[in-house]
DNA sequence: AGTTGGCACTTTCGAATAGTTAGTACTAAG
DNA sequence: CTTAGTACTAACTATTCGAAAGTGCCAACT
């Protein structure tokens, strides 16, 4: 993405290309949850709140907002009061759902080794596993 | 994730849920592309930093040391002065990068869709394209 | 001889974003 | 009457990120 010409090619190693804030939308803390979630199906926004835990009103509505400009959710307002809108995904955001739903079983999948490699890690940093601590600084290459 | 027994079950739809951090670790902005960078080969810190345009060194050290105590990176720290350190994936790191790539690799190639949603967005929110503009507050259902 | 660049980080401080809380306006239920 | 529900937004606070400087040594260049 160095000039015009390379503007052509989709590339997120570039922090200019708009593929960069489109992959961090859907992969953001609450992007990647909010999409998994209307894999399920289609979500009023309180119900879509509850299901993703610890994710604030406000937090949901930004994410929200940012995946249907992007295109990848589809927002139905009715005119009604109290409010009642309904979210669900686009053919391209389920597109991308799909993969995030991969990853996401995954990681849930091989959970186990991730807490081992972390005891590990922790005891090889501080002698007591469960124990996170940075490695001291300086110029010399740190342990691990 | 409600008590003990759920405990059991990896779900990253609970913030409880240890698996909740390991995917923000890979999913977060600069773990992502780390990782996808790391799929192609072994790199040295600075190396890295090149290929991820943007990333500060700060922030890069974090990343990775996050993605090394969780177990997806491997590094390897030769005992010299000037530091030589390289870092590569584990296998648990390779499976989750392969399906990093192949969701960077749909959004880098849907991209057109992304950015026509995005002045369809604007147009409608503000009837100007390419100007983003949240839509006005209350309790009333928003245009979209 | 001095200067510069490289290495892989860490520290400090200000900027930016996320999180918390209260508010909007109306209806239905208790 | 109060409470709960709806889908957000505004204001303030807390947390994280980004920018810049620093560490200590060696190699290359002037």
């Amino acid at each position: 993405m160095e000039d015009d010409i390379d503007r052509l090619v989709p590339d997120v190693f570039s922090r200019r290309c708009d593929s960069r804030t489109a992959l961090e939308h859907v992969t953001g803390r609450w992007g990647i949850l909010a999409m998994a979630a209307l894999l399920e199906g289609t979500f009023r926004f309180n119900a879509l709140r509850r299901r993703v835990d610890g994710v604030s009103e406000k937090m949901l509505a930004q994410t929200l907002q940012q995946l249907e400009r992007d295109g990848f959710v589809h927002r139905e307002a009715r005119p009604t009061i109290p409010p009642h809108v309904e979210y669900s995904l686009t053919a391209l955001g389920r597109a991308v759902a799909e993969r995030l739903h991969d990853l996401i079983e995954l990681v849930e999948g091989r959970l186990p080794e991730v807490l081992a490699a972390r005891a590990a890690y922790d005891a090889a940093v501080t002698g007591v596993p469960g124990r996170s601590r940075a490695p001291a600084g300086g110029a010399t290459p740190g342990p691990a």
